[in-house]
DNA sequence: ATGGTGGGTAGCCCA
């Protein structure tokens, strides 16, 4: 069996207690964290081999994004792309050599994109399609077993917002972006473990904004994904949205997702 | 209900 869990934590250092409790209680095996919000040497790498996640591809950045797999399992890292092609620390992929051994497991944060969803009144729109254009070109030759996970900024189901009509127009949920993320996931044929597991039209959520209002009403959102290549899907048996950590004090505004693999 | 809240970081950017 292999765990991996994928969570954005909106700044590591700040929350690094909140990763160790969550550490002790799902005890996965692999951990992909996504908006690090700190450099490599920034990064609590002792506190984390300490538990045992000695193994650690950290891609940090000043003060935004950054990315960084943690994991129990010997790993080696492949790359680091840049999809945006300016600098932004939002990709890690690594491959597992211990159980699971072949896997390779990409941790990604696509850009969130902006307010405004128009390509000329708002460049970041336009570099978020523009990142999701290059994984998908990407993604068209890859031939391993892969996992993809992190937070994609784009709930692409209906059923993947409180409100679908309302949010059409809104950053995360509009047609270009759900269709723009559709031909990636064509691309290479990726399952989406998320559905598979708690098939639509369920409640699923991964992310509720800091602004209590919204909170209140439960007006969630499916942002946070894991995608498996056709060949490694039939292996994961179980999923989960650790929705719980999202009530804990001082929370990320993303919750963890977990997958178990037959491996 | 286009305001509001929460990060990092130095006068704002990003989510």
């Amino acid at each position: 069996m292999v765990t991996i869990a994928s969570w954005n934590i909106n700044s590591v250092r700040l929350r690094l207690p909140q990763v160790e409790r969550f550490l002790a209680e799902e005890a996965p095996d692999v951990l992909c964290l996504q908006e690090i919000k700190c450099q490599a040497h920034q990064f609590p790498a002792r506190a984390l081999a300490e538990l045992g996640y000695v193994h650690q591809a950290v891609h940090g950045q000043k003060g935004y994004h950054g990315v960084a797999t943690v994991s129990r399992i010997p790993l080696r890292e492949l790359d680091r792309h840049d999809w945006q092609d300016n600098g932004e620390a939002r990709h890690v992929g690594v491959e597992l050599l211990g159980p699971g051994k072949g896997m390779v497991l990409e941790n990604v944060y696509i850009p969130a994109g902006g307010d405004v969803p128009d390509r000329a009144a708002n460049p970041k729109f336009g570099q978020k399609l523009d990142f999701i254009g290059r994984m998908t070109r990407w993604a068209e030759s890859l031939d391993r077993p892969t996992l993809i996970v992190g937070d994609f900024n784009v709930a692409p189901l209906e059923c993947d917002v409180y409100d679908h009509k309302a949010l059409l127009k809104v950053v995360s949920h509009t047609p270009i972006e759900v269709e723009t993320l559709g031909r990636f996931q064509q691309a290479h044929g990726w399952v989406d473990l998320g559905r598979r597991f708690i098939p639509a039209p369920e409640r699923n959520y991964s992310w509720w904004s800091y602004r209590s209002y919204w909170r209140q009403k439960d007006q969630g959102r499916r942002l946070d994904h894991m995608w498996a290549s056709p060949q490694l899907a039939p292996q994961a048996i179980a999923h989960r949205f650790v929705e719980a950590t999202r009530t804990w004090e001082q929370p990320s505004d993303h919750v963890p997702l977990v997958t178990e693999f037959a491996l």
